[in-house]
DNA sequence: TATCCGGATTAGCATGGGCTAAGCCGTCCG
DNA sequence: CGGACGGCTTAGCCCATGCTAATCCGGATA
């Protein structure tokens, strides 16, 4: 039984979806324990939320408790990575806030602006097609090459490529983000592998600053060839 | 007993705050059953979240049953004031949105904006003083003769009056925006009363037109001499 | 004085969203 | 084979926020 006329979704709702969405676009195992992780709530909290999720429609759940987002739900995260996204956006270019912060403040205002809103801002920027740290923004991306883009954790020594996003889970980590920052890992940005040690690290080059970064980090940046 | 660090407030508890805030400003009676009417929830509703506020400190009632905002929670409410009016400009200088438009969106943004957006929003309009419909901005607005405005259902026949705001409760009824957007009745326009029929409407003369504004309209309209 | 009315409270209930503590499953490993 | 361990659910609890129905109270009025 579909709504009739739907209930507006609950912060927490929208806030669960999201997290669903960007965790398949990594292509990560979208199981009860991960969002537990990710929402920063205790297991039992999450099965019950989800309960209702699936009771409303927006999720369905297999035999091997992977959590799918059903097409209503889809459409629900796509709208608000939209928001998200081009809130950040908006932040950097109109206030001047800083590459490291908007998305804290954007996890905040994407469960409060109204559509109309967002295409404003949209507009106003010129429907841009990625949020300032490189992720695709709904409606705006055109159709391409995706398949091109890898970790940078996979990169071989000897190797030119340009930075193209980071990671979801990244975005979360304020501390990391910073350090993106400080060290020009950001989107557009080409370099050059020059080494990787036994542990994991690789070894840099970018605008001829030798940069040292461990595996963890690698797996935060997705590249291109250059 | 105060808390320590502070808990983040709920949107409820900061609709109520802003509600009587706003009811003080206007020199109306604050009790439950106005509070209902207002934030359009039922009185048992009312009598327990207040019980919350009181017990939290926001708020203290006297034996007539007044509410009244402790010196935190007038402290809040004007932090939300601030922000709520800012925003509404914001919305309307980079955005285009609609006079009438803003104040229902700035009612779902002002919970999220943090304290640094919003500074930086408030620099980048050159601190304004009031709110695109004359309410004053708090921090921004110069300690003046708020006591020169009175409502324009106060006005005498013949005398020439600027809108200088319109009443709380205006902003509420998206309606009565239109009409006021329609009519140019908007802060900063000045006017000439013709006459008051014997029912209380109000025959006015802005920009060469003649308008007619009933009682309850003329009662939504602040001005002051002009 | 008796009544009515506006305003408030009490009682009882629901829902969303959190938590801990316990226990229950499979799978994989020693 | 027997654990251990990861993942999930059950049971039991809490609080904020909403509701209705019923009652209570105090002041104004017929």
């Amino acid at each position: 039984m579909a709504e009739l006329h739907p209930m507006p979704l609950t912060s927490t709702t929208e806030d669960y979806l999201l997290a669903i969405y960007g965790m398949r676009a990594e292509a990560e195992p979208v199981i009860n324990a991960r969002l537990a992780e990710r929402l920063h709530v205790a297991a039992p909290t999450v099965s019950a939320t989800l309960d209702r999720l699936a009771r409303d429609g927006h999720i369905w759940i297999d035999e091997r408790r992977q959590i799918y987002l059903t097409l209503g739900g889809e459409r629900v995260a796509e709208r608000l990575a939209r928001r998200h996204r081009l809130i950040e956006h908006w932040l950097i270019r109109t206030l001047g806030m800083g590459w490291a912060e908007v998305h804290e403040e954007a996890d905040r205002l994407e469960h409060s602006v109204s559509e109309e809103l967002t295409e404003r801002i949209s507009a106003s920027l010129g429907h841009p097609a990625t949020c300032p740290h490189g992720l695709p923004i709904p409606g705006n991306y055109p159709e391409t090459d995706v398949a091109q883009f890898f970790s940078l954790s996979q990169a071989e020594p000897g190797q030119e490529v340009r930075i193209v996003r980071l990671s979801e889970p990244a975005e979360d980590d304020g501390e990391l983000l910073r350090y993106f920052e400080a060290k020009q890992l950001v989107p557009g940005h080409t370099m050059t592998v020059r080494e990787i040690t036994p542990s994991g690290s690789m070894v840099l080059v970018l605008d001829g600053e030798t940069v040292v970064v461990d595996e963890r980090v690698a797996t935060n940046l997705w590249v291109m060839a250059a």
